[in-house]
Order: structure tokens, then sequence, then C-alpha cells
DNA sequence: CGTTTAGTTCGGTTTATTCCGAACCAAACA
DNA sequence: TGTTTGGTTCGGAATAAACCGAACTAAACG
């Protein structure tokens, strides 16, 4: 295990980590990758032209996706007196709005799905006739992405004490 | 409120419904209406040709999109006797898929961060001169990923049992 | 001042997604 | 056996996403 083996283990998290995250986050694929390089990277951080070199895309690709994962909270940036280079890393509370995302999104399926329950009670009440709605599922779903929430957010307590 | 108001409703709920499902699941506009709409209608079912003019969609979007729907687990469908149409229902372990899938997805990411915590270790162990790599997040995911996934682990197993 | 460095903006190309209609097929019906 | 019904297949067309290079800017440097 040398340093050029290190440099091919870091190639391929980057790669891997990058799939994931088009899909979790939504990313185009250089965006997902320069997002993966940050984490993968660490509190070093990484520079524009780094990345040019190391994903073989295009300044304005990078310069454009960096952008948006500035604007999204993802990323943010330092510099060193006497260096015009920007050092790019992922944000301090990027564990948090994790959380936060996961919760919030949850959130907004609790939401729209007891509209959706209600929608279904107020149908059988109307026609009395028909075969009614079925409502287990909304219900049981409403059931645990409350408990879930709840469960999600006690961990998030214990994350912020440990890291005080 | 009467019936058009719920046929509204009902519409509103789908195009709601199928803006979340298009980025949960990555699904074609049509094809996340067309779950979306199966969810919201129940037990009782969609048909094809409903599907075609609820959505202002060609027959061969709502065929293909059917197709993958299946194929995906989502939904399934039933026949009744002397009709030949085809009856789609959201698939009746849905709520378990949901939650399975949510974990496994937690799996994944476990899996490649517990990749990148090594690669940061294996890393620090080689270069002692250099600023070492910070393993704060890294650990704290994959704690907070186990327990997250235990908790909702137990959730599922309350559904389980309640529905039985 | 001219030049280098670090990065941005703009316009266009490539590629992928999404959808459609027309033709087709297979089962049921008359 | 012809026709209707319910649905599939295939070959594009329209649209949108992703990326690139060339020209540009702004700060620093010599």
């Amino acid at each position: 295990m040398n340093k050029s083996d290190l440099e091919k283990e870091k190639t391929r998290l980057v790669e891997k980590l990058g799939v994931q995250f088009e899909k979790e986050y939504q990313l185009a694929p250089v965006a997902a990758r320069i997002f993966a390089t940050a984490i993968v990277t660490g509190k070093k951080g990484i520079t524009f032209d780094q990345l040019v070199k190391d994903l073989n895309a295009g300044k304005s690709t990078v310069s454009c996706h960096l952008e948006h994962l500035q604007a999204t909270n993802r990323i943010e940036y330092y510099t060193k007196t006497g260096d015009r280079k920007r050092y790019f890393v992922v944000k301090p509370d990027l564990m948090e709005k994790y959380i936060d995302e996961m919760t919030a999104k949850w959130e907004a399926q609790r939401c729209i799905h007891k509209e959706v329950l209600e929608f279904k009670i107020q149908s059988n009440e109307l026609n009395k006739e028909d075969p009614p709605f079925d409502l287990e599922f909304q219900k049981s779903l409403l059931d645990f992405l409350d408990e879930a929430t709840a469960a999600v957010n006690k961990l998030k307590k214990n994350i912020a004490t440990n890291n005080s």
C-alpha cells in the first residue's frame, strides 16, 4: 500500500460516492463528483484546477457546479494568505443538514398523505353506496413517519451533545 | 363539498404526490402521476384508458410506464370476470417496501462511508507529516446510520404486528 | 503598464429523457 | 370470420440536461 495506490483508491471512492450523490441529491454527474471529492479530501480542501484536472471537466462546468454546491449550502471555501486559490471544503454542519433534510422530506410526505387520508374519508362519507376507500396505507404511513421523525430527532440531539 | 369538488381534489393530490414521486423514485412525470393515481384511487384500482384520459397521455406512454411500475414492484393489477380491463392497484406490501428501500439506501451509504473512513485512516498512517484527515464526519455518520436503521427496523416490526 | 493567475460568462453541441402516434397483435364477441 | 376492445411495439420528435471551449474579467504581480 503506497501513495499511488491511495490515489487510485481515492478516485474509486469519489466515483462510488458520486453515483450515490447523483441520486440522493439529484446532482449532475460532475457536481456529484465535486461534492464527493470535497468529502473524501476533507478539511484541507480542494482547488478549482485540481477539480478540473482530476475530473477531466471543463472550467465552465466546474465553475457552474461549484456555484450550485455553495448556493445549496453543501460546500464553502477558505483561502490562504498570499495564495489566490480557493480551497473548497464541505460545510462543517453537513451532518445536521443531512438529518434536517431527511426529516423535512418526511414532513412533506406526512403532509400530503394526510391530505390523501382526508380526501378518502370525505369520499367515503359522500358516496355510501360505493366500495369505500381503504385508509390503512395512509394511516400506517403517517404513524411511521411521526415515529421515525421522533426517533431521528433524538439521535440528532445526541450528536449535537457529543460534538460539543 | 360535492362530487366534482372531490374530483378536482383528487387531481390536485395526484399532481402534488406526483411531483414528490418524481424526485423520490426518479420517475418520469407521467410514471409518477400513474403511481400517484394508484395510491389516491386505492383498492378499487384504475384502468389503462382512465389513465390515458385523466393524465392526457399517449397510450404508449402509459403502457410503458405501467410496465416499469410493475417491474419495480410498485403496482400490480387484478381483473374482473367478463371484463378484459386491468385494474391497477398499488402492491399491498408497499409500506414494507418503502421502509426496506430506506434502510437499504442507508446500508449502501454506511458501506461506502466506512470505506472512506478506512481510506482516511490509512492515509494518516502513511503520511505522518501532512495535516491528518479529519474522521469526525464519517464516524458520526456511521453511528447515526446504524442507530437510525435500528430504530426504523423496530418501527417496522410494530407495523407488521399491527397489521396481522 | 503588460502579464500571469484564478475564475466567470456566454453560446452552442452533444446526449439523454420523455413522450407521442401509427401500426400492430391477441383475445373475445357477434 | 370479420370486428371491436384492450393493450403493446416501434420509430421518431420535442425537450431538457450536461458539458465544453473561447472569450472575457478582475486582482495581483513584476
